[in-house]
DNA sequence: CTTTCAAATGAACGTTTGTTCAGTTAATTT
DNA sequence: AAATTAACTGAACAAACGTTCATTTGAAAG
């Protein structure tokens, strides 16, 4: 039922998202309270069941939200023409996309283990057709011959967990640009799926690269 | 003061720290109590504190141990004539250590959060060395203009979140053998690097596992 | 001014938490 | 047989936990 003329406040409810966001990131899951939560919203702890079921659906949202989120951003994204460019595509969107919000990305990849079974695998399928996406691009590159992989589904964790490392060690306003990143990853990624520059062999990017 | 005829278990210290291994890696360091870790080894909350000082010190103790334990059995690792041998050997042996311990890694990557400030500045400091000698490896590979790198330090983050990563997927008596595993990353981080084949060019190798 | 009602409080509930400790147990030493 | 002592129990502690709910608040509606 949507409300015109909310007496009190009426942004609470994603208030409360973001500051459970923020504490789980910081805390880990289990160490923060619904009081924590509340406190960092203003308000006392009872208040909080007027927009969330319990605790688990606040972290099941979130990491819901995040998720469909990913998805979409990666749907709505400009796909190449080729493996190459759609490879290129895809790591460039991976590192942009995900230390655009790191703290989502670090709750996704740590709070899994506090999910509720069924949760899990609702979170889990998404996690599998976002890889999927990369895996059938590396796929098609292979059966093009353009990339040289003995195994697509290595490659596709591969290719993921060392993007998905960026958000480890990458710090805003630090000594690489995040486009110079972008370029360093796809280069190596590039190389590692073992596709060729575009100018063949060794290519003047490969040069470039080595010497700065 | 060591025992020599204990009347009850001599044993139950090792015996608590591989249930707290066991619990944290499986439930998470906050969401196991005392009480659980207690009953898991066979014995009473308050008798964990005759071999333990408090929570917090259990979970240090399985951190610092395990780094210890990389550290020193990398410095044990028979090393590599050249770059190129040196990076295979570290990249085989990061795999295959980590395969080996599954629990410990976990622990190590997910609960440093869950340490106090000061065990977190010892346990950081201790991957850190370990970051450093893949790093040197890299920065010599470079300076022998064996490795086509734009940027060491981003390099090296690159090749251990990817060789981490395996712990995510691989599941003993899977698809692949751990010895397939080492070879396909290892070619994959040869490429990434920008190592050339044993052959120079496009190698034996590549062309080998390219349709494997 | 009076009524209405969503928003928020704050106390209360039954559990569980990490940790301590006086007391019990049972094997070894004297 | 008596004394010693490390190992362990089980109860106790205050604090914190997730969640519920009768009650209060205060702005909007009549």
């Amino acid at each position: 039922m949507a409300r015109k003329t909310g007496s009190h406040s009426e942004i609470t409810g994603p208030l409360i998202q973001s500051a459970a966001l923020k504490l789980f990131a910081r805390h880990g899951f289990a160490a923060v309270s619904m009081r924590k939560i509340a406190a960092e919203v203003g308000v006392q702890a009872g208040a909080l069941y007027l927009y969330t079921k319990d605790k688990q659906s606040l972290l099941f949202d979130l990491m819901r939200a995040h998720m469909d989120e990913l998805l979409s951003a990666w749907e709505a994204e400009p796909k190449g023409q080729n493996p190459v460019e759609r490879l290129e595509a895809f790591t460039r969107f991976h590192i942009r996309f995900h230390l655009e919000r790191p703290e989502a990305v670090f709750i996704a990849y740590m709070e899994l283990r506090n999910l509720e079974p069924e949760n899990f695998a609702i979170i889990e399928g998404l996690r599998r057709r976002y890889e999927d996406g990369l895996e059938a691009i590396l796929h098609d590159g292979r059966a093009a011959g353009v990339f040289s992989l003995p195994d697509t589904k290595l490659a596709t964790m591969a290719v993921i967990a060392m993007l998905t490392g960026v958000n480890t060690w990458y710090r805003e306003g630090g000594r690489l640009s995040q486009e110079r990143v972008e370029k360093i990853y796809w280069n190596m990624v590039r190389r590692a799926v073992g596709a060729r520059g575009k100018a063949g062999g060794r290519s003047k990017t490969d040069r470039a690269a080595s010497q700065t």
